[in-house]
DNA sequence: CTTGACCTTCCAGCTTCTGGAAGGTGCATA
DNA sequence: TATGCACCTTCCAGAAGCTGGAAGGTCAAG
């Protein structure tokens, strides 16, 4: 399979597989004599890994842990669950520092009659009352 | 008041004033002689706002906005409102995501023993089951 | 006059791609 | 065989919003 191939089969763009590569997140492919890259079902498998990683939030350096354990047959659950669990934990905290901005947005915006005058309690909840 | 003066009392750090600066969301400050930025109350308030702004999550583009109709004086509270709406809306798709990501993460975790044997529904789930 | 805290500019790096330019390859069709 | 088109390659740059650091100038106190 070509790189094409295998980024239809994954859902992994081209140039995010040659990314990912880039930064050793996966081997360099092999490659034919005319230099194009080379990838099997195998690599599709650990692509999709990735890709569903990465949609539950995982950063690139994560993913490459998580593969580590993946595929390494003498690891602890609890090596991936204490990653999970701290991710989880970052996932929280954003999630707080969202729904407090929404929060604050909220009560400003309610106060603001959206109208064609000027006078606006947003700017000046901004301004710091 | 000197840049890192007007950075204290702002709660903006001095690289960051400078990089405000450097993208035009504040115009040129005044210089010295010698070439260091002068700075007075308006600029402290103007950061002030920008810094709440910011933690309110508006991007840099966005507070440029905000600023320029928190100065103009025929603004129509109606624009100040869509801003801030359409920014709510953002957050809450984010949080939605959030919220997603974290619901799966804790579906995987729950069956996860996390003792120090390999099997690891988690990654099991990561590799599409 | 020295010291130390400021200030200046400029360049690089963080994260995760993504777009684009310039040019080579592979296969089908005229 | 020539042409065309889709694919591949590498490399550079940019996006967002800073942040760190290097090299060097300034200012006020002691």
């Amino acid at each position: 399979m070509n790189i094409g191939d295998v980024a239809k089969a994954s859902g992994v763009p081209a140039k995010t597989i040659r990314y990912y590569e880039s930064v050793s997140l996966i081997p360099p492919a092999h490659r034919t004599d005319s230099g194009y890259r080379t990838y099997d079902g195998n690599d599709v498998a650990r692509l999709r890994f990735i890709q569903r990683s990465r949609s539950l939030g995982f950063s690139v350096r994560d993913v490459g842990t998580l593969l580590d354990l993946w595929h390494n047959r003498a690891r602890a659950s609890a090596e991936v669950k204490a990653l999970a669990t701290a991710h989880m934990a970052e996932i929280d905290r954003k999630i707080a520092e969202l729904q407090s901005m929404r929060e604050t947005l909220r009560d400003l915006s309610e106060r603001c009659h959206g109208d064609d005058r000027p006078d606006c309690p947003i700017l000046e909840g901004l301004a710091g009352r």
